[in-house]
DNA sequence: GGTCTCTATGCAAATGTTTGCATATAAATA
DNA sequence: TATTTATATGCAAACATTTGCATAGAGACC
């Protein structure tokens, strides 16, 4: 499992509590791995009884005791020996897919009511994302290059997004007029693909 | 947890034994929700407890006895109901974004010859995705009716393994030139969708 | 004055998923 | 002839995730 991996490289990138940690996995990562603050807390007992990671208490005055964790040299080199095998992809479950591929089961109303909801709240998310790129763009080359990587991710998050919407509001469209789709996928891509070039 | 609710859909659609149901979530379904034979085992015991599923058994000659479930009218009830309530979308976990976002400290051969071969795999399955779309639009209207919603879903499909692609080979090409993207992902993706249009 | 949110941690139990093993027969392949 | 693949099921244990609860002080809001 990568939690331990995330958590690795987010220590790597800066120490922090598990608190902490469970903020930054509200954003930046966040957008593409996710974790409660259940399993931060969890995964850092693990971690530092597995030497990868270390702790110091930071006692505070008018706010609860802190434990800093620090990633360790042991816990670079696991990181750095993770990074090296390949990737298996987690599983895709999509429960909204399967609700359209049963969706002859379904109140029609209330899918579309459903659909149209999600397409706002997908919108929401892609307006974010499109934020934090005029932002990466408005900076100078020195921070873009130093934020590229980050960058790269959200690059996956805008497609990933923007395909979500067209998608919905085709189905939703489809759906509501009883109708079926005109020309297939591919060639629609391939049309949009020779423009972009 | 939706394995519940993807397995009722199934049985709705077609009874069948575990192992039948194992293999279904190797295709059709199984390109959104997946789930191995241990699963599927479990789960319809469960579903079997709670009367949502039934099964009689089939002896067989010369193979293993069979048991074939089948959807209950509870179970109908209870995959209905589901179907009304609005999905909650599982998190986002993908463990190549995580790679990505630490790239720096990986070995920058080894992960471009896993962008390669990620590549290569994706193409795969979307050469499969392309296949069934030509099957698809090479039928008749009744049956392409008939088809619409497992067709919807590919749709989703080809849409999310072309963008994985794309977003692949840029990277790759990215970090072998120790390059920057030039243009915004929005404004690409804005280009390209005018001209669908 | 009371509730809500934020900071900060964590136990315990329930639930869900994965892995390893186990069984058994037939047919195809090497 | 020996191994592998396909059919068919499932227990048991390990591992991971989710949910509910618990604590506790400060500051903001109503």
């Amino acid at each position: 499992m990568s939690l331990k991996h995330a958590i690795l490289i987010l220590l790597d990138k800066q120490p922090g509590s598990g608190y902490d940690l469970a903020q930054r996995f509200g954003g930046g990562i966040g957008n593409f791995w996710n974790a409660t603050h259940q399993q931060v807390y969890q995964e850092l007992k693990k971690l530092s009884g597995d030497q990868l990671v270390e702790f110091e208490v930071h006692a505070q005055a008018e706010r609860p005791d802190k434990k800093v964790y620090r990633i360790t040299p042991t816990g670079r080199s696991a990181l750095k020996a993770w990074l090296k095998q390949p990737v298996k992809e987690g599983r895709i479950n999509s429960t909204l897919l399967v609700k359209i591929y049963a969706a002859h089961l379904a109140d029609p109303v209330a899918l579309d009511q459903e659909l149209a909801q999600l397409i706002i709240e997908h919108q929401q998310k892609l307006d974010g994302y499109a934020e934090l790129e005029r932002l990466y763009f408005s900076a100078d080359v020195a921070t873009r290059r130093k934020q590229r990587l980050p960058y790269l991710t959200l690059r996956s998050g805008i497609r990933y997004e923007w395909i979500w919407i067209e998608w919905m509001k085709e189905v939703k469209q489809l759906l509501a007029d009883d109708a079926l789709p005109e020309k297939p996928m591919m060639e629609l891509l391939a049309k949009a693909a020779k423009v972009k070039r």
